[in-house]
DNA sequence: GTTGAAACCTCCAATTG
DNA sequence: CAATTGGAGGTTTCAAC
């Protein structure tokens, strides 16, 4: 399936604003409302757009420290790994977590309210599983990028 | 600025589905749809809702290869510092990027189509800047987990 | 908080190039 | 086949209570 100008456009438009109405894009475009709207159908219905999604301020929600967590485990036989995996996605403070290939195996996206919540979170929860090496917090002090578009 | 137990449904239910209708919310919360609405309004009126956006699968629109990437400048007096973030966020393949407290400096988001791609970013433009000292590579394998969800 | 109504948008059928 | 027009039904928005 490929995508025209036309339906990058749109993609392009919904990643920035998931409330833009067909209207608007058909006067951006130059087109009627219906393609418009039937192509954004067929971008859904093929999968092309996963959802749309409102996003929060993480500081006003009260989860302000964000953590990135490297994570090597003892043993890698493939029991192991989906074990971690299994008890990893469960935690709430773990809002992404990769297999990755390199010096270690897993990278976590870790989001807590302060200092104490991540330490409560290390210490009670992921290093309290079986299977961990050995693990090693990157905080984050800037966000200097952050988008969750992907460019086209 | 609290947010009581309605509001945190209210954000649950729209960081799941942007595209919630009030009349869904007033249904599912027990509450008419003015409520719903203005509530709403207040938390896009005070930033905690920051913005609506669609999410695309970046394996269908041509961007399958993800990868994280430690950087370590050379010099890191503030000067280079907000000249390598100045020069970072026009890289359109680096979707975001931290500095961070830790063994290196920054870590990034990169997102290309392949392996050929990557090379290109690492070599041509990366690696290409002045003050880069050392650059780590950690291909993503799989994604265990993955939400923008801020959890409540 | 509720009701109710205007304005706007989505969605689709009919139609045209 | 792919666009346009136009209209029914649903949603957002807001005034009155």
């Amino acid at each position: 399936m490929e995508l025209d100008e036309i339906d990058k456009q749109i993609l392009e438009a919904l990643q920035t604003n998931a409330r833009i109405t067909t209207k608007e894009l058909s006067y951006d475009l130059k087109l009627s409302q219906t393609p418009i709207y039937e192509r954004i159908k067929r971008l859904e219905r093929e999968g092309i757009i996963k959802g749309y999604v409102a996003l929060l301020d993480k500081e006003k929600v009260g989860k302000p420290m964000l953590t990135y967590c490297s994570v090597q485990l003892k043993e890698h036989a493939k029991p192991f790994l989906e074990q971690f995996e299994r008890e990893v996605v469960n935690f709430n403070e773990v809002v992404e977590c990769y297999y990755i290939a390199g010096n270690f195996d897993y990278l976590l996206r870790v989001l807590v309210k302060d200092i104490a919540q991540y330490q409560n979170f290390l210490v009670n929860k992921l290093a309290a599983l079986e299977n961990i090496q050995n693990v090693q917090s990157m905080f984050v002090m800037t966000e200097v990028k952050w988008s969750t578009e992907t460019p086209l």
